[in-house]
DNA sequence: CTGAAAGCGCTTACAG
DNA sequence: CTGAAAGCGCTTACAG
């Protein structure tokens, strides 16, 4: 017998309906912003609404509607946490993939969808979570190296699909930026500009095309200048800043004679090679060049200043939105219209700072603010 | 007539059922892992779900079953990006953010809860979008911020909330750091240890509670033992790297004489106010001490280290999906249980480096791989 | 163990 | 402009 405010179960549109003496059909009219119900009416609803704190469920208008207004995003989660409780510290390696993230929400929430996040561990791959969030929105986005190529395809088949840094190919759109020209210019810098005639290149994952990409484009035109370039297993890095430091301590460790420059497949390993390099009291530039790849915020922040290049972060996932958008609203409009593009490629370019052996800049222009 | 395998629309449990011969009620069961279904109805059943590649669609399943298995993250985007296409370069501000949403995630996940994220925009507040999101969703996590108190209790009204570092009070509980014990921890460190005399705060955010619980505590102890403490409005930063660097800038600039120790809001400012310092060639921390608040994982990577506090980041996190989750399970299970705890305080601690005016710690461990 | 049927809360032709 | 009704694709008592 009590009228407490807080019913357990709360409002729906037939509540807000009942109160504001319409059908329920108007009632979704205004919700919608349909410009049908007259002004009385769409006042008499709204303040029902607002009385009842009415807030309409998403489930419900995905189901009839068809659409959910929901974009699933998968990407890579570094270490496990299954340590007992305590996180590990895993964050530095994800700054790439937040950044992607980023770049996709703020172009998902301008057409008014949001972002289902997922990341899967790189030990365990769960092909089954990624289908229950298939399931959950009206397309995909993968980053690279979250499922095989066959599970993409089979997911493909379902829903949507964007791959990031991707292989490309198949049923699925791949949105990634050009390595191959930056990595060139990069060793032309190197070699000409600096005069170094021993490199080498700490490579990421062995499987990740970008990285493929860019270590055969860096060896080979430092090989065609005339200069020498390591690279195999003992130079056989993993994106991360551990696995920087741990081959440049092995490789002393070793008395193995450095070269003259290290390129990085990515900035976090440049930052660890930097770490082991200054740990043996050797000078970046000075003994050692090191450069990275991405331009994290961060790389502008290290001493010396990091040389590397520069990757669209967040263009890359704002692309990989729109191109899946796309997708999402052709497959409604049931006419198969237009294919969407088999391969997106944004441009890159070489940011030369302190590390190669450049001169510093001005010390004012280092710290700017972002906006006015 | 043509047969394509690929219809323009998916697969429904209907067809799955029709099939494996059996009722939709039956596909359903063994999709929900029930044991009802004997092993040779189950087998068929999973053959016809993979050949058809049948993924159950999300918004059905919650809609019967009024679990979503969804939880919202509203977080606060800090600068625009309406300036003509080109992102800014605001990421850096970010860094706390992501962290925390990864901790809520990965617990998430343990649930078989996934993560919907949302952004708002500083300078536009959209109780709009956050309750399009709220219909998404079975319960609302909720940064610091991002949405004024009136509105967080409007919107609780709909879905369990929970808000991170917020002002707490009110029908939603909220998780949090202690700020306190360790600001005036770092006081006596720096006054006692130290010997400095002469100090300075360096502020968050004026609304943010977290900051003024910082400042007032490093404030009180510092003044308790005796030493000086400026503050007030040439004290007031943002968070941002960006906001430390003009504050030392215009300090110098008018000509004032520093303070022997500045302790900043958050790493980020500290990292503003170092890179500020020695731009007019001043030494950290011979000339100045700086510290900051988080210990993010960069606060290590700088030179010199940064002596700040460590803030449980993702556990913050993670416990705020767990009270959410028990709220949202209690819910459902109608009796009103036991009410969801008020506020959670995490402990924090002190990390002496070299910022501060001690020793380097040996170079060996600065970089540790996270696991194994 | 299995199926027929109701119902979750909306949207959207279809009539009036 | 407005309402009655069907239907979106599942889950879940309720019978058998």
């Amino acid at each position: 017998m009590d009228t407490r405010s807080k019913p357990d179960t709360p409002p729906t549109i037939y509540d807000v309906a009942r109160r504001a003496g319409v059908s329920i059909a108007s009632v979704s009219r205004v919700l919608n912003g349909r410009d049908n119900p007259r002004p009385a009416t769409r006042d008499r609803v709204l303040n029902a609404i607002a009385e009842l704190g009415f807030v309409p469920d998403g489930a419900a208008r995905a189901l009839s509607s068809r659409l959910k207004h929901v974009v699933g995003v998968v990407f890579r989660r570094v270490y496990g946490t299954d340590d007992g409780g305590t996180f590990a510290d895993e964050s530095e390696s994800l700054l790439f993939g937040d950044q992607l993230n980023r770049g996709i929400e703020i172009v998902a929430q301008r057409c008014g969808f949001d972002l289902l996040v997922c990341s899967v561990n790189i030990d365990e791959r769960m092909p089954n979570r990624i289908t229950t969030i298939a399931g959950k929105c009206d397309g995909l986005i993968l980053h690279d190296q979250v499922l095989s190529a066959a599970g993409i395809a089979a997911i493909a088949r379902t829903v949507p699909v964007v791959t990031l840094a991707g292989a490309g190919g198949g049923a699925v759109s791949n949105v990634r930026s050009d390595s191959a020209g930056s990595m060139r210019e990069l060793a032309r810098h190197l070699v000409m500009d600096h005069g170094y005639g021993r490199l080498a290149y700490i490579a990421g994952h062995a499987d990740s095309p970008d990285n493929v990409v860019r270590g055969r484009s860096f060896a080979d035109e430092v090989h065609a200048l005339g200069a020498e370039c390591l690279t195999g297993p003992a130079w056989q890095g993993d994106y991360s800043a551990a696995g920087g430091v741990e081959i440049v301590r092995g490789l002393i460790a070793l008395g193995a004679t450095l070269p003259r420059a290290i390129a990085c497949a990515n900035d976090q390993t440049a930052l660890g090679v930097s770490y082991a390099l200054a740990e043996h009291g050797l000078d970046v530039p000075g003994d050692v060049a090191v450069t990275g790849f991405d331009d994290l915020p961060f790389a502008r922040h290290l001493r010396p200043q990091l040389t590397t290049v520069r990757q669209p972060i967040q263009e890359i996932g704002a692309k990989a939105f729109e191109v899946l958008h796309t997708m999402i609203t052709a497959d409604s409009a049931s006419a198969d219209a237009t294919e969407p593009p088999a391969e997106i490629v944004l441009p890159t370019r070489l940011i030369r700072r302190e590390s190669c052996g450049c001169p510093p800049e001005p010390a004012a222009s280092r710290l700017r603010r972002p906006i006015g």
